[in-house]
DNA sequence: TAGATTGTTAATCGATTAACAATC
DNA sequence: TAGATTGTTAATCGATTAACAATC
């Protein structure tokens, strides 16, 4: 229970959650593992292992309660909870993830957006303001952030991160093609680029006919 | 060298792919596993194993030829060639993609964005016509494509999923939070809320101490 | 040649799957 | 109670690391 849960369990976590809150809108009351397993293409094996890293949340001879693991997993992941963010960067990327619902429904509250371009500082995107960079430390001394989000340019992102965990920044989500560790800090790589070159990789082994 | 390569090996492919375009950009000629160990953090093992996957690329005593061993993950991942890209989806996430310039500059050539939402048609992001989703199957036929981004909400993600499958599409970029599973197609995901929790996560795994 | 570093084989480690006793 | 299904322990599988002979 105490013991470090690897990043291959925490990564089918939101897989998980998904697929409760569709069972949940769907009426299910409860699930069994071989039940989830055949919906999510894991096997049950791996589910109860999954879910026995943090406790018990079933009943022998019934299954799991959908809204009762729905819960308990939101609880996990930290998601029941509000959250601060700053958006480092206010070009394409930084301005979707401002307009973009999903987050703002979810408890992420978008602060601040920040950008060095002058011409941009002060537009407004999806309601938050675009604030000039300089203005970054004080900005969080007054409204201290959980997440930033760096969609900031190749060049400038590795700097950029170690001034936020000098601001007390302690979760950067990055969007920028550099690879960032900092000692202290949780850090998620959501490089895009990444994801479409593995992506052409498969297309190739397809038309190559491997697999 | 034919045995399938696993995923946790594509995966590494970009981040070797980048590290090598920043020594090239560096102007560094030659660099050995340990070298190039050190700046990744990743075993030198790990590295020539990862390598020894798709040949032979070194020379005992010497080390990789920067510029020839870069060449050569461009070919394995197929970065080397273009790619017509429609995108599925003229929202934030849409709009944003067809503005990021990383793509067009990489060889992805964003033919039109697609969308049901009568006041989109018609309107241009980054150079690219939003056409409406009616017209998905005749544009495939007149212009081929070889990926879809797949930017549409939960609801309507999976059909439209299918929809571009029997439309000949065989590479699909997901970003809607469903998971895509169809014969014959790779599909990556690219789910940002499920990277976001998994930082949440870490974050809290941080606060409560757990290293 | 001597030194360095690869490519590869073997050893270790961790994650997934299978099996089953516990129990609702 | 009998049937079902969990939580957990053991077995298997795969991925990472270590070691070293091959060789530039």
């Amino acid at each position: 229970l105490a013991t470090k849960v690897s990043d291959a369990v925490i990564r089918r976590l939101p897989r998980y959650f998904r697929q409760l809150c569709a069972l949940d809108g769907e009426g299910v009351a409860k699930i069994s593992s071989l039940e989830l397993s055949r919906r999510m293409g894991i096997t049950a094996s791996q589910i109860r292992q999954d879910l026995s890293c943090f406790g018990g949340f079933g009943q022998q001879g019934y299954g799991y309660s959908v809204s009762f693991l729905r819960g308990r997993i939101e609880q996990i992941l930290g998601i029941d909870r509000k959250y601060g963010v700053v958006i480092i960067g206010a070009g394409n990327i930084g301005q979707a993830l401002a307009q973009y619902a999903q987050f703002s429904a979810r408890g992420y509250e978008i602060a601040a957006l920040f950008d060095v371009d002058e011409a941009l500082v002060g537009n407004t995107f999806g309601g938050v303001e675009v604030l000039h960079i300089d203005s970054l430390e004080s900005f969080l001394q007054h409204h201290p952030a959980d997440i930033a989000v760096l969609a900031a340019p190749e060049g400038e992102a590795l700097e950029l991160a170690e001034r936020l965990a000098r601001a007390g920044i302690r979760a950067i989500w990055n969007f920028a093609p550099v690879d960032i560790v900092l000692e202290g800090v949780a850090v998620e790589n959501a490089q895009l680029t990444d994801g479409l070159m593995a992506l052409t990789y498969r297309l190739g082994e397809l038309r190559r006919g491997g697999k």
